[in-house]
DNA sequence: CCTACCGATCGGTAGG
DNA sequence: CCTACCGATCGGTAGG
């Protein structure tokens, strides 16, 4: 018997225990019949880029994570990129909806500082929240596709900063933004953005281990930061 | 002849001009006796960490850029993350040691608000002057160290924050800084290590491509809108 | 979607 | 620092 291979475990006889953790998972009848097993890969692939990103994840590794065999990936996606571009393309989309439910959620009475303040918040969400690795892995990962797949991701990306540039402009001609508007967006995302490298959502006990913030808080802090007061 | 294919080209003959760009580079007497190639290794893998990812890197490529073969690197480096290692080092020494002769070369005079000023030019430097390819590195490819490595790299980094700390005290002793010290500092970071994604420098000829300014420019751009008018 | 496999490439090493 | 090489792993595919 050669240890250094493995083969398929021969199932023991009279064994009634389901084995859950190692070898292949088990399909419930939801999984099996369900178109969805593409989106598991999404979803799956999302957080492995995030957390080990795209050249350091392999697609056995994924396939692994949703339980499927090393080859079964390819069944789904033509290429390890065309993944890459599917994650990135879902979590734009899902990104632009919310964005635009939650500006349709404001009372008309809204000023421009409730719709910054607004979008703020919202973006932390896509960044820090639940369901959060789509948009970090186009935020960090975008280099790894091709001119095509990237023209595709930038036109939702240009659709969602869109909704910010008259926020702006309305910041600017009120003087509760200074300095040269364009700067100051590329400047205020980079604030954002970045808070995927420091952020820990709070515990339940009382961490002390590096910045323990709501996103409330977050976007609180950052307005006190950027935005100067109404005249 | 096939245009697809890139082949070395065949010498001409009788053609006396040196051959640099292709196969192995001629080594000049300097370069065979200075110990300095482990230099060239790190700077040469400087500049293709920041490209293309550490992990989208191969030593191989490292090998090439600096007119090594394969194995040859490992004389001098025990592993591909010990360069990495070398690479972040080298970049903290710097951008430590130029942040601290920026300043002690402001007079005494100086405010807070020309002390804040040194600081983020200096760091605009490390992140986008010459030779700007170490600290990028360091900020987004430090997951790929062990746990020994990222504390000697964190050693460093603690030291070139610390000279901030002051400041920031300062700047919100005297209401120009609002909001959280602690998030206000790691936001104001994040905006300016965000420009490495889209910085482009300003060219000699009249470019319209993205974002074009001077990086004296981004400083003051930054200063405007994360300070508050003095009392 | 799995089985079984391919060629390419990877980090790294022994010996000079 | 090069030569020559190793085992492991990679993205991807044919055939069922």
């Amino acid at each position: 018997m050669n240890l250094d291979i493995p083969e398929p475990l021969a199932p023991e006889a009279g064994s009634e225990a389901p084995r859950r953790s190692r070898g292949r998972p088990r399909k419930t009848a939801d999984e099996r019949d369900g178109g969805n097993r593409r989106q598991e890969l999404i979803t799956g692939a999302a957080r492995l880029f995030r957390t080990q990103g795209f050249a350091g994840t392999s697609t056995r590794d994924i396939a692994t994570a949703v339980g499927m065999r090393s080859g079964s990936p390819f069944y789904h996606f033509e290429s390890k990129e065309a993944l890459l571009a599917a994650v990135m393309l879902e979590g734009m989309k899902g990104a632009l909806q919310r964005q635009n439910a939650a500006l349709a959620g404001l009372p008309p009475t809204a000023d421009v500082r409730e719709r910054m303040r607004v979008l703020v918040r919202n973006h932390f969400d896509a960044l820090l929240g639940p369901d959060s690795d789509f948009i970090p892995v186009m935020l960090y990962e975008w280099r790894s596709l091709d001119a095509t797949q990237r023209s595709e991701v930038n036109r939702l990306k240009g659709e969602y900063e869109a909704a910010w540039v008259p926020v702006f402009k309305a910041l600017h001609a009120t003087h509760q933004l200074a300095g040269d508007p364009v700067l100051a967006r590329l400047m205020i995302f980079g604030a954002l953005n970045w808070s995927v490298q420091w952020y820990a959502p709070p515990s339940g006990r009382s961490a002390k281990t590096r910045a323990r913030a709501s996103l409330d808080d977050l976007t609180t802090s950052a307005l006190q930061l950027f935005l100067k007061e109404p005249a």
